[in-house]
DNA sequence: CTCAAAATGAGTTGCGTACCTCAAAACACC
DNA sequence: GGTGTTTTGAGGTACGCAACTCATTTTGAG
């Protein structure tokens, strides 16, 4: 009836003793210190395993008196998305401080990539870990793996560097975010047919590319009777996205759907209230303030949405799991594409 | 530029020559041990506040051995739902082990009240937290309010007890999940007009009693072209959902829309097929196995989904918190109703 | 003022690990 | 066999707190 789901508490004594070494021995084992015998290494390492061995986290963490000190480099200039990360983090403070852990936000133009690669090789050293928010570009990769090399842990944070050895990625596969706005946007229609606008931040922002591209697919393989228009380039301003959506919306009498993939969320709505189609399907990105009261007005249909909250969480709770050699909870870590509407508004 | 948003880490010591008093005191206070007077209680709490001082959760972990125990109360029988969480609590049994908690899962038959009490009742004493998922009824209120008399931490899972005195709740908002899925039936029916079916397990479910006022609510309101029919009850079972389903797609044509709310979705899902209904649009809840094939098949159209690993973590996250004193994180316990589609499919 | 009760101080021990030193043992090489 | 090097053992200290004991001081009631 009742069944036990943990092993019994071992200590390091324990697997001394049963690997016939002594405390020290076993404590170089696990910290990689030179001077072991392979085959004595290999002797500690069947007696972990063989017991399933886990130090103890909270003896680990009191012992190495030293805090750990993360960096959160993020996006300068005002970005919502962004204020509500280090908001997040602030809340946390709290867990932060009863665990000895210092986390400092740092503001820099993500976009220019020698600026962020500055930004990043500045931090070598000073830092346990590092999550970024950073462009895919050969420089940027260059800093990533410098860090790693220097034994500091990187996590890229909403937008990813596959190419760079960043130890994990904190984010949405905007490809299935893209899909997913794409099957919202041609269910919601309900059958009925016209064309699509979509306006984009920039198409050279791998995260805006990768959700054009979802997008596209599932438009072009699901629903024939909508044809997507080109991309609009916004800039992620308010202005230039109402402008160049209204002047779309003036040529195109027969616009029944409109994918937002960036920001600039405030000029897209104005330009939709103020050609009076209202009646457009409008699917957009993140949970905001003004999102929130779009949506409950009936002017957005869906936001897509990566709950920056978690983002947050997860990117400290990895950083400190890296940090501390510990397994990451991949299915807690994972960041999932939330579909928001008018009732689950969270 | 950089900006720290912890501050700097003090110790009992601290404490004790802030409040000019001696460690022992402080320790007094702190456990809330008797025999100090009570303005030399307020003088301690004082400086505590004054410089928001966090005992250093490893240190307090380390030097209480003694190991925490935490008790699953969980419906006896097949259930996919409570098996997934059961099974993500097995997969995070290095964390669990890494923090010496042990968690043990506790199968009982939840829908009676009387055995589910006694089964609460006989934890007392021996476990530092409960998690339970619960029937709302007076005797289980009772066993519930005892356990939280005797020092355990209780939470409910899933279904709530509002009325006892629990300490937390983790699971989802019913009737907003109602709401979520009518608004997803309303639209994605696409302006047809007709009738929709609802089956629940039974109406004397309080989940499902929830989730169908919900439903209701933004049927009534927002889509008047559809009207509901009275709801089936299909006792959470395929053969019996699958029977009562058919004869009321063979009674009525115009079926448009269907909500399934709770489980049998297997014995809905064959009755439509049977039927040659697929165009009707087909909400339902949970992403298993099952609800993942019929969604990349597009049989259904929509799950409403409350994660089972995020709620498993969250309990034992919460409990944890609770048995430590320390603060919830209530953005991060909070469970979202998260809407799948095929392409946002976890 | 007296005396018991209450409040407080001072101190100890242990939790399991990290990190360090120093000496002893084992080994490799000529 | 002697030398130098590598490997291992033994042990200590520190981390911050919980939990406890025992002595001492303060307090309040009579």
């Amino acid at each position: 009836m009742a069944e036990t789901l943990t092993t019994t508490a071992l200590t390091l004594k324990d697997i001394a003793r049963e690997a016939g070494v002594s405390l020290a021995t076993v404590d170089r084992v696990l910290h990689n210190r030179p001077g072991v015998r392979p085959d004595t290494v290999r002797r500690v390492r069947e007696a972990i395993d063989r017991n399933a061995f886990q130090p103890h986290v909270a003896a680990a963490e009191l012992a190495r008196s030293r805090a750990r000190r993360f960096a959160f480099v993020m996006p300068s200039g005002p970005n919502p998305f962004m204020q509500q990360i280090e908001a997040y983090l602030g809340e946390m403070s709290g867990w932060l401080s009863a665990r000895r852990l210092k986390v400092e936000m740092i503001a820099t133009d993500v976009f220019d990539p020698s600026v962020l690669a500055a930004s990043l090789e500045a931090l070598s050293g000073d830092y346990d870990g590092v999550a970024a928010v950073a462009l895919d570009h050969p420089t940027v990769r260059a800093a990533i793996n410098d860090l790693v090399d220097a034994g500091t842990k990187v996590v890229t944070l909403v937008s990813d560097v596959p190419s760079s050895r960043r130890h994990h990625y904190v984010g949405i596969d905007n490809i299935a975010a893209g899909r997913t706005a794409g099957a919202l946007v041609g269910r919601l229609a309900g059958g009925r047919a016209g064309k699509v606008a979509v306006v984009a931040g920039s198409q050279g922002l791998r995260d805006h590319a990768e959700r054009i591209f979802g997008f596209n697919q599932v438009m072009a393989a699901e629903f024939p009777d909508l044809s997507v228009l080109p991309v609009l380039e916004g800039r992620d301003e308010d202005s230039r996205s109402e402008q160049v959506l209204a002047r779309l919306l003036g040529r195109h009498a027969d616009i029944v759907g409109l994918y937002n993939v960036g920001a600039g969320t405030q000029g897209v709505a104005q330009a939709l209230s103020e050609a009076g189609r209202d009646k457009v399907v409008f699917v957009g990105h993140d949970v905001t303030a003004l999102t929130r009261r779009l949506l409950l007005q009936g002017v957005m249909d869906a936001a897509i949405s990566q709950n920056p909250g978690h983002e947050a969480r997860a990117a400290v709770r990895v950083l400190l799991a890296l940090a501390r050699g510990e397994p990451i909870l991949r299915e807690q870590e994972k960041i999932r594409i939330d579909i928001v509407m008018r009732d689950n508004l969270p």
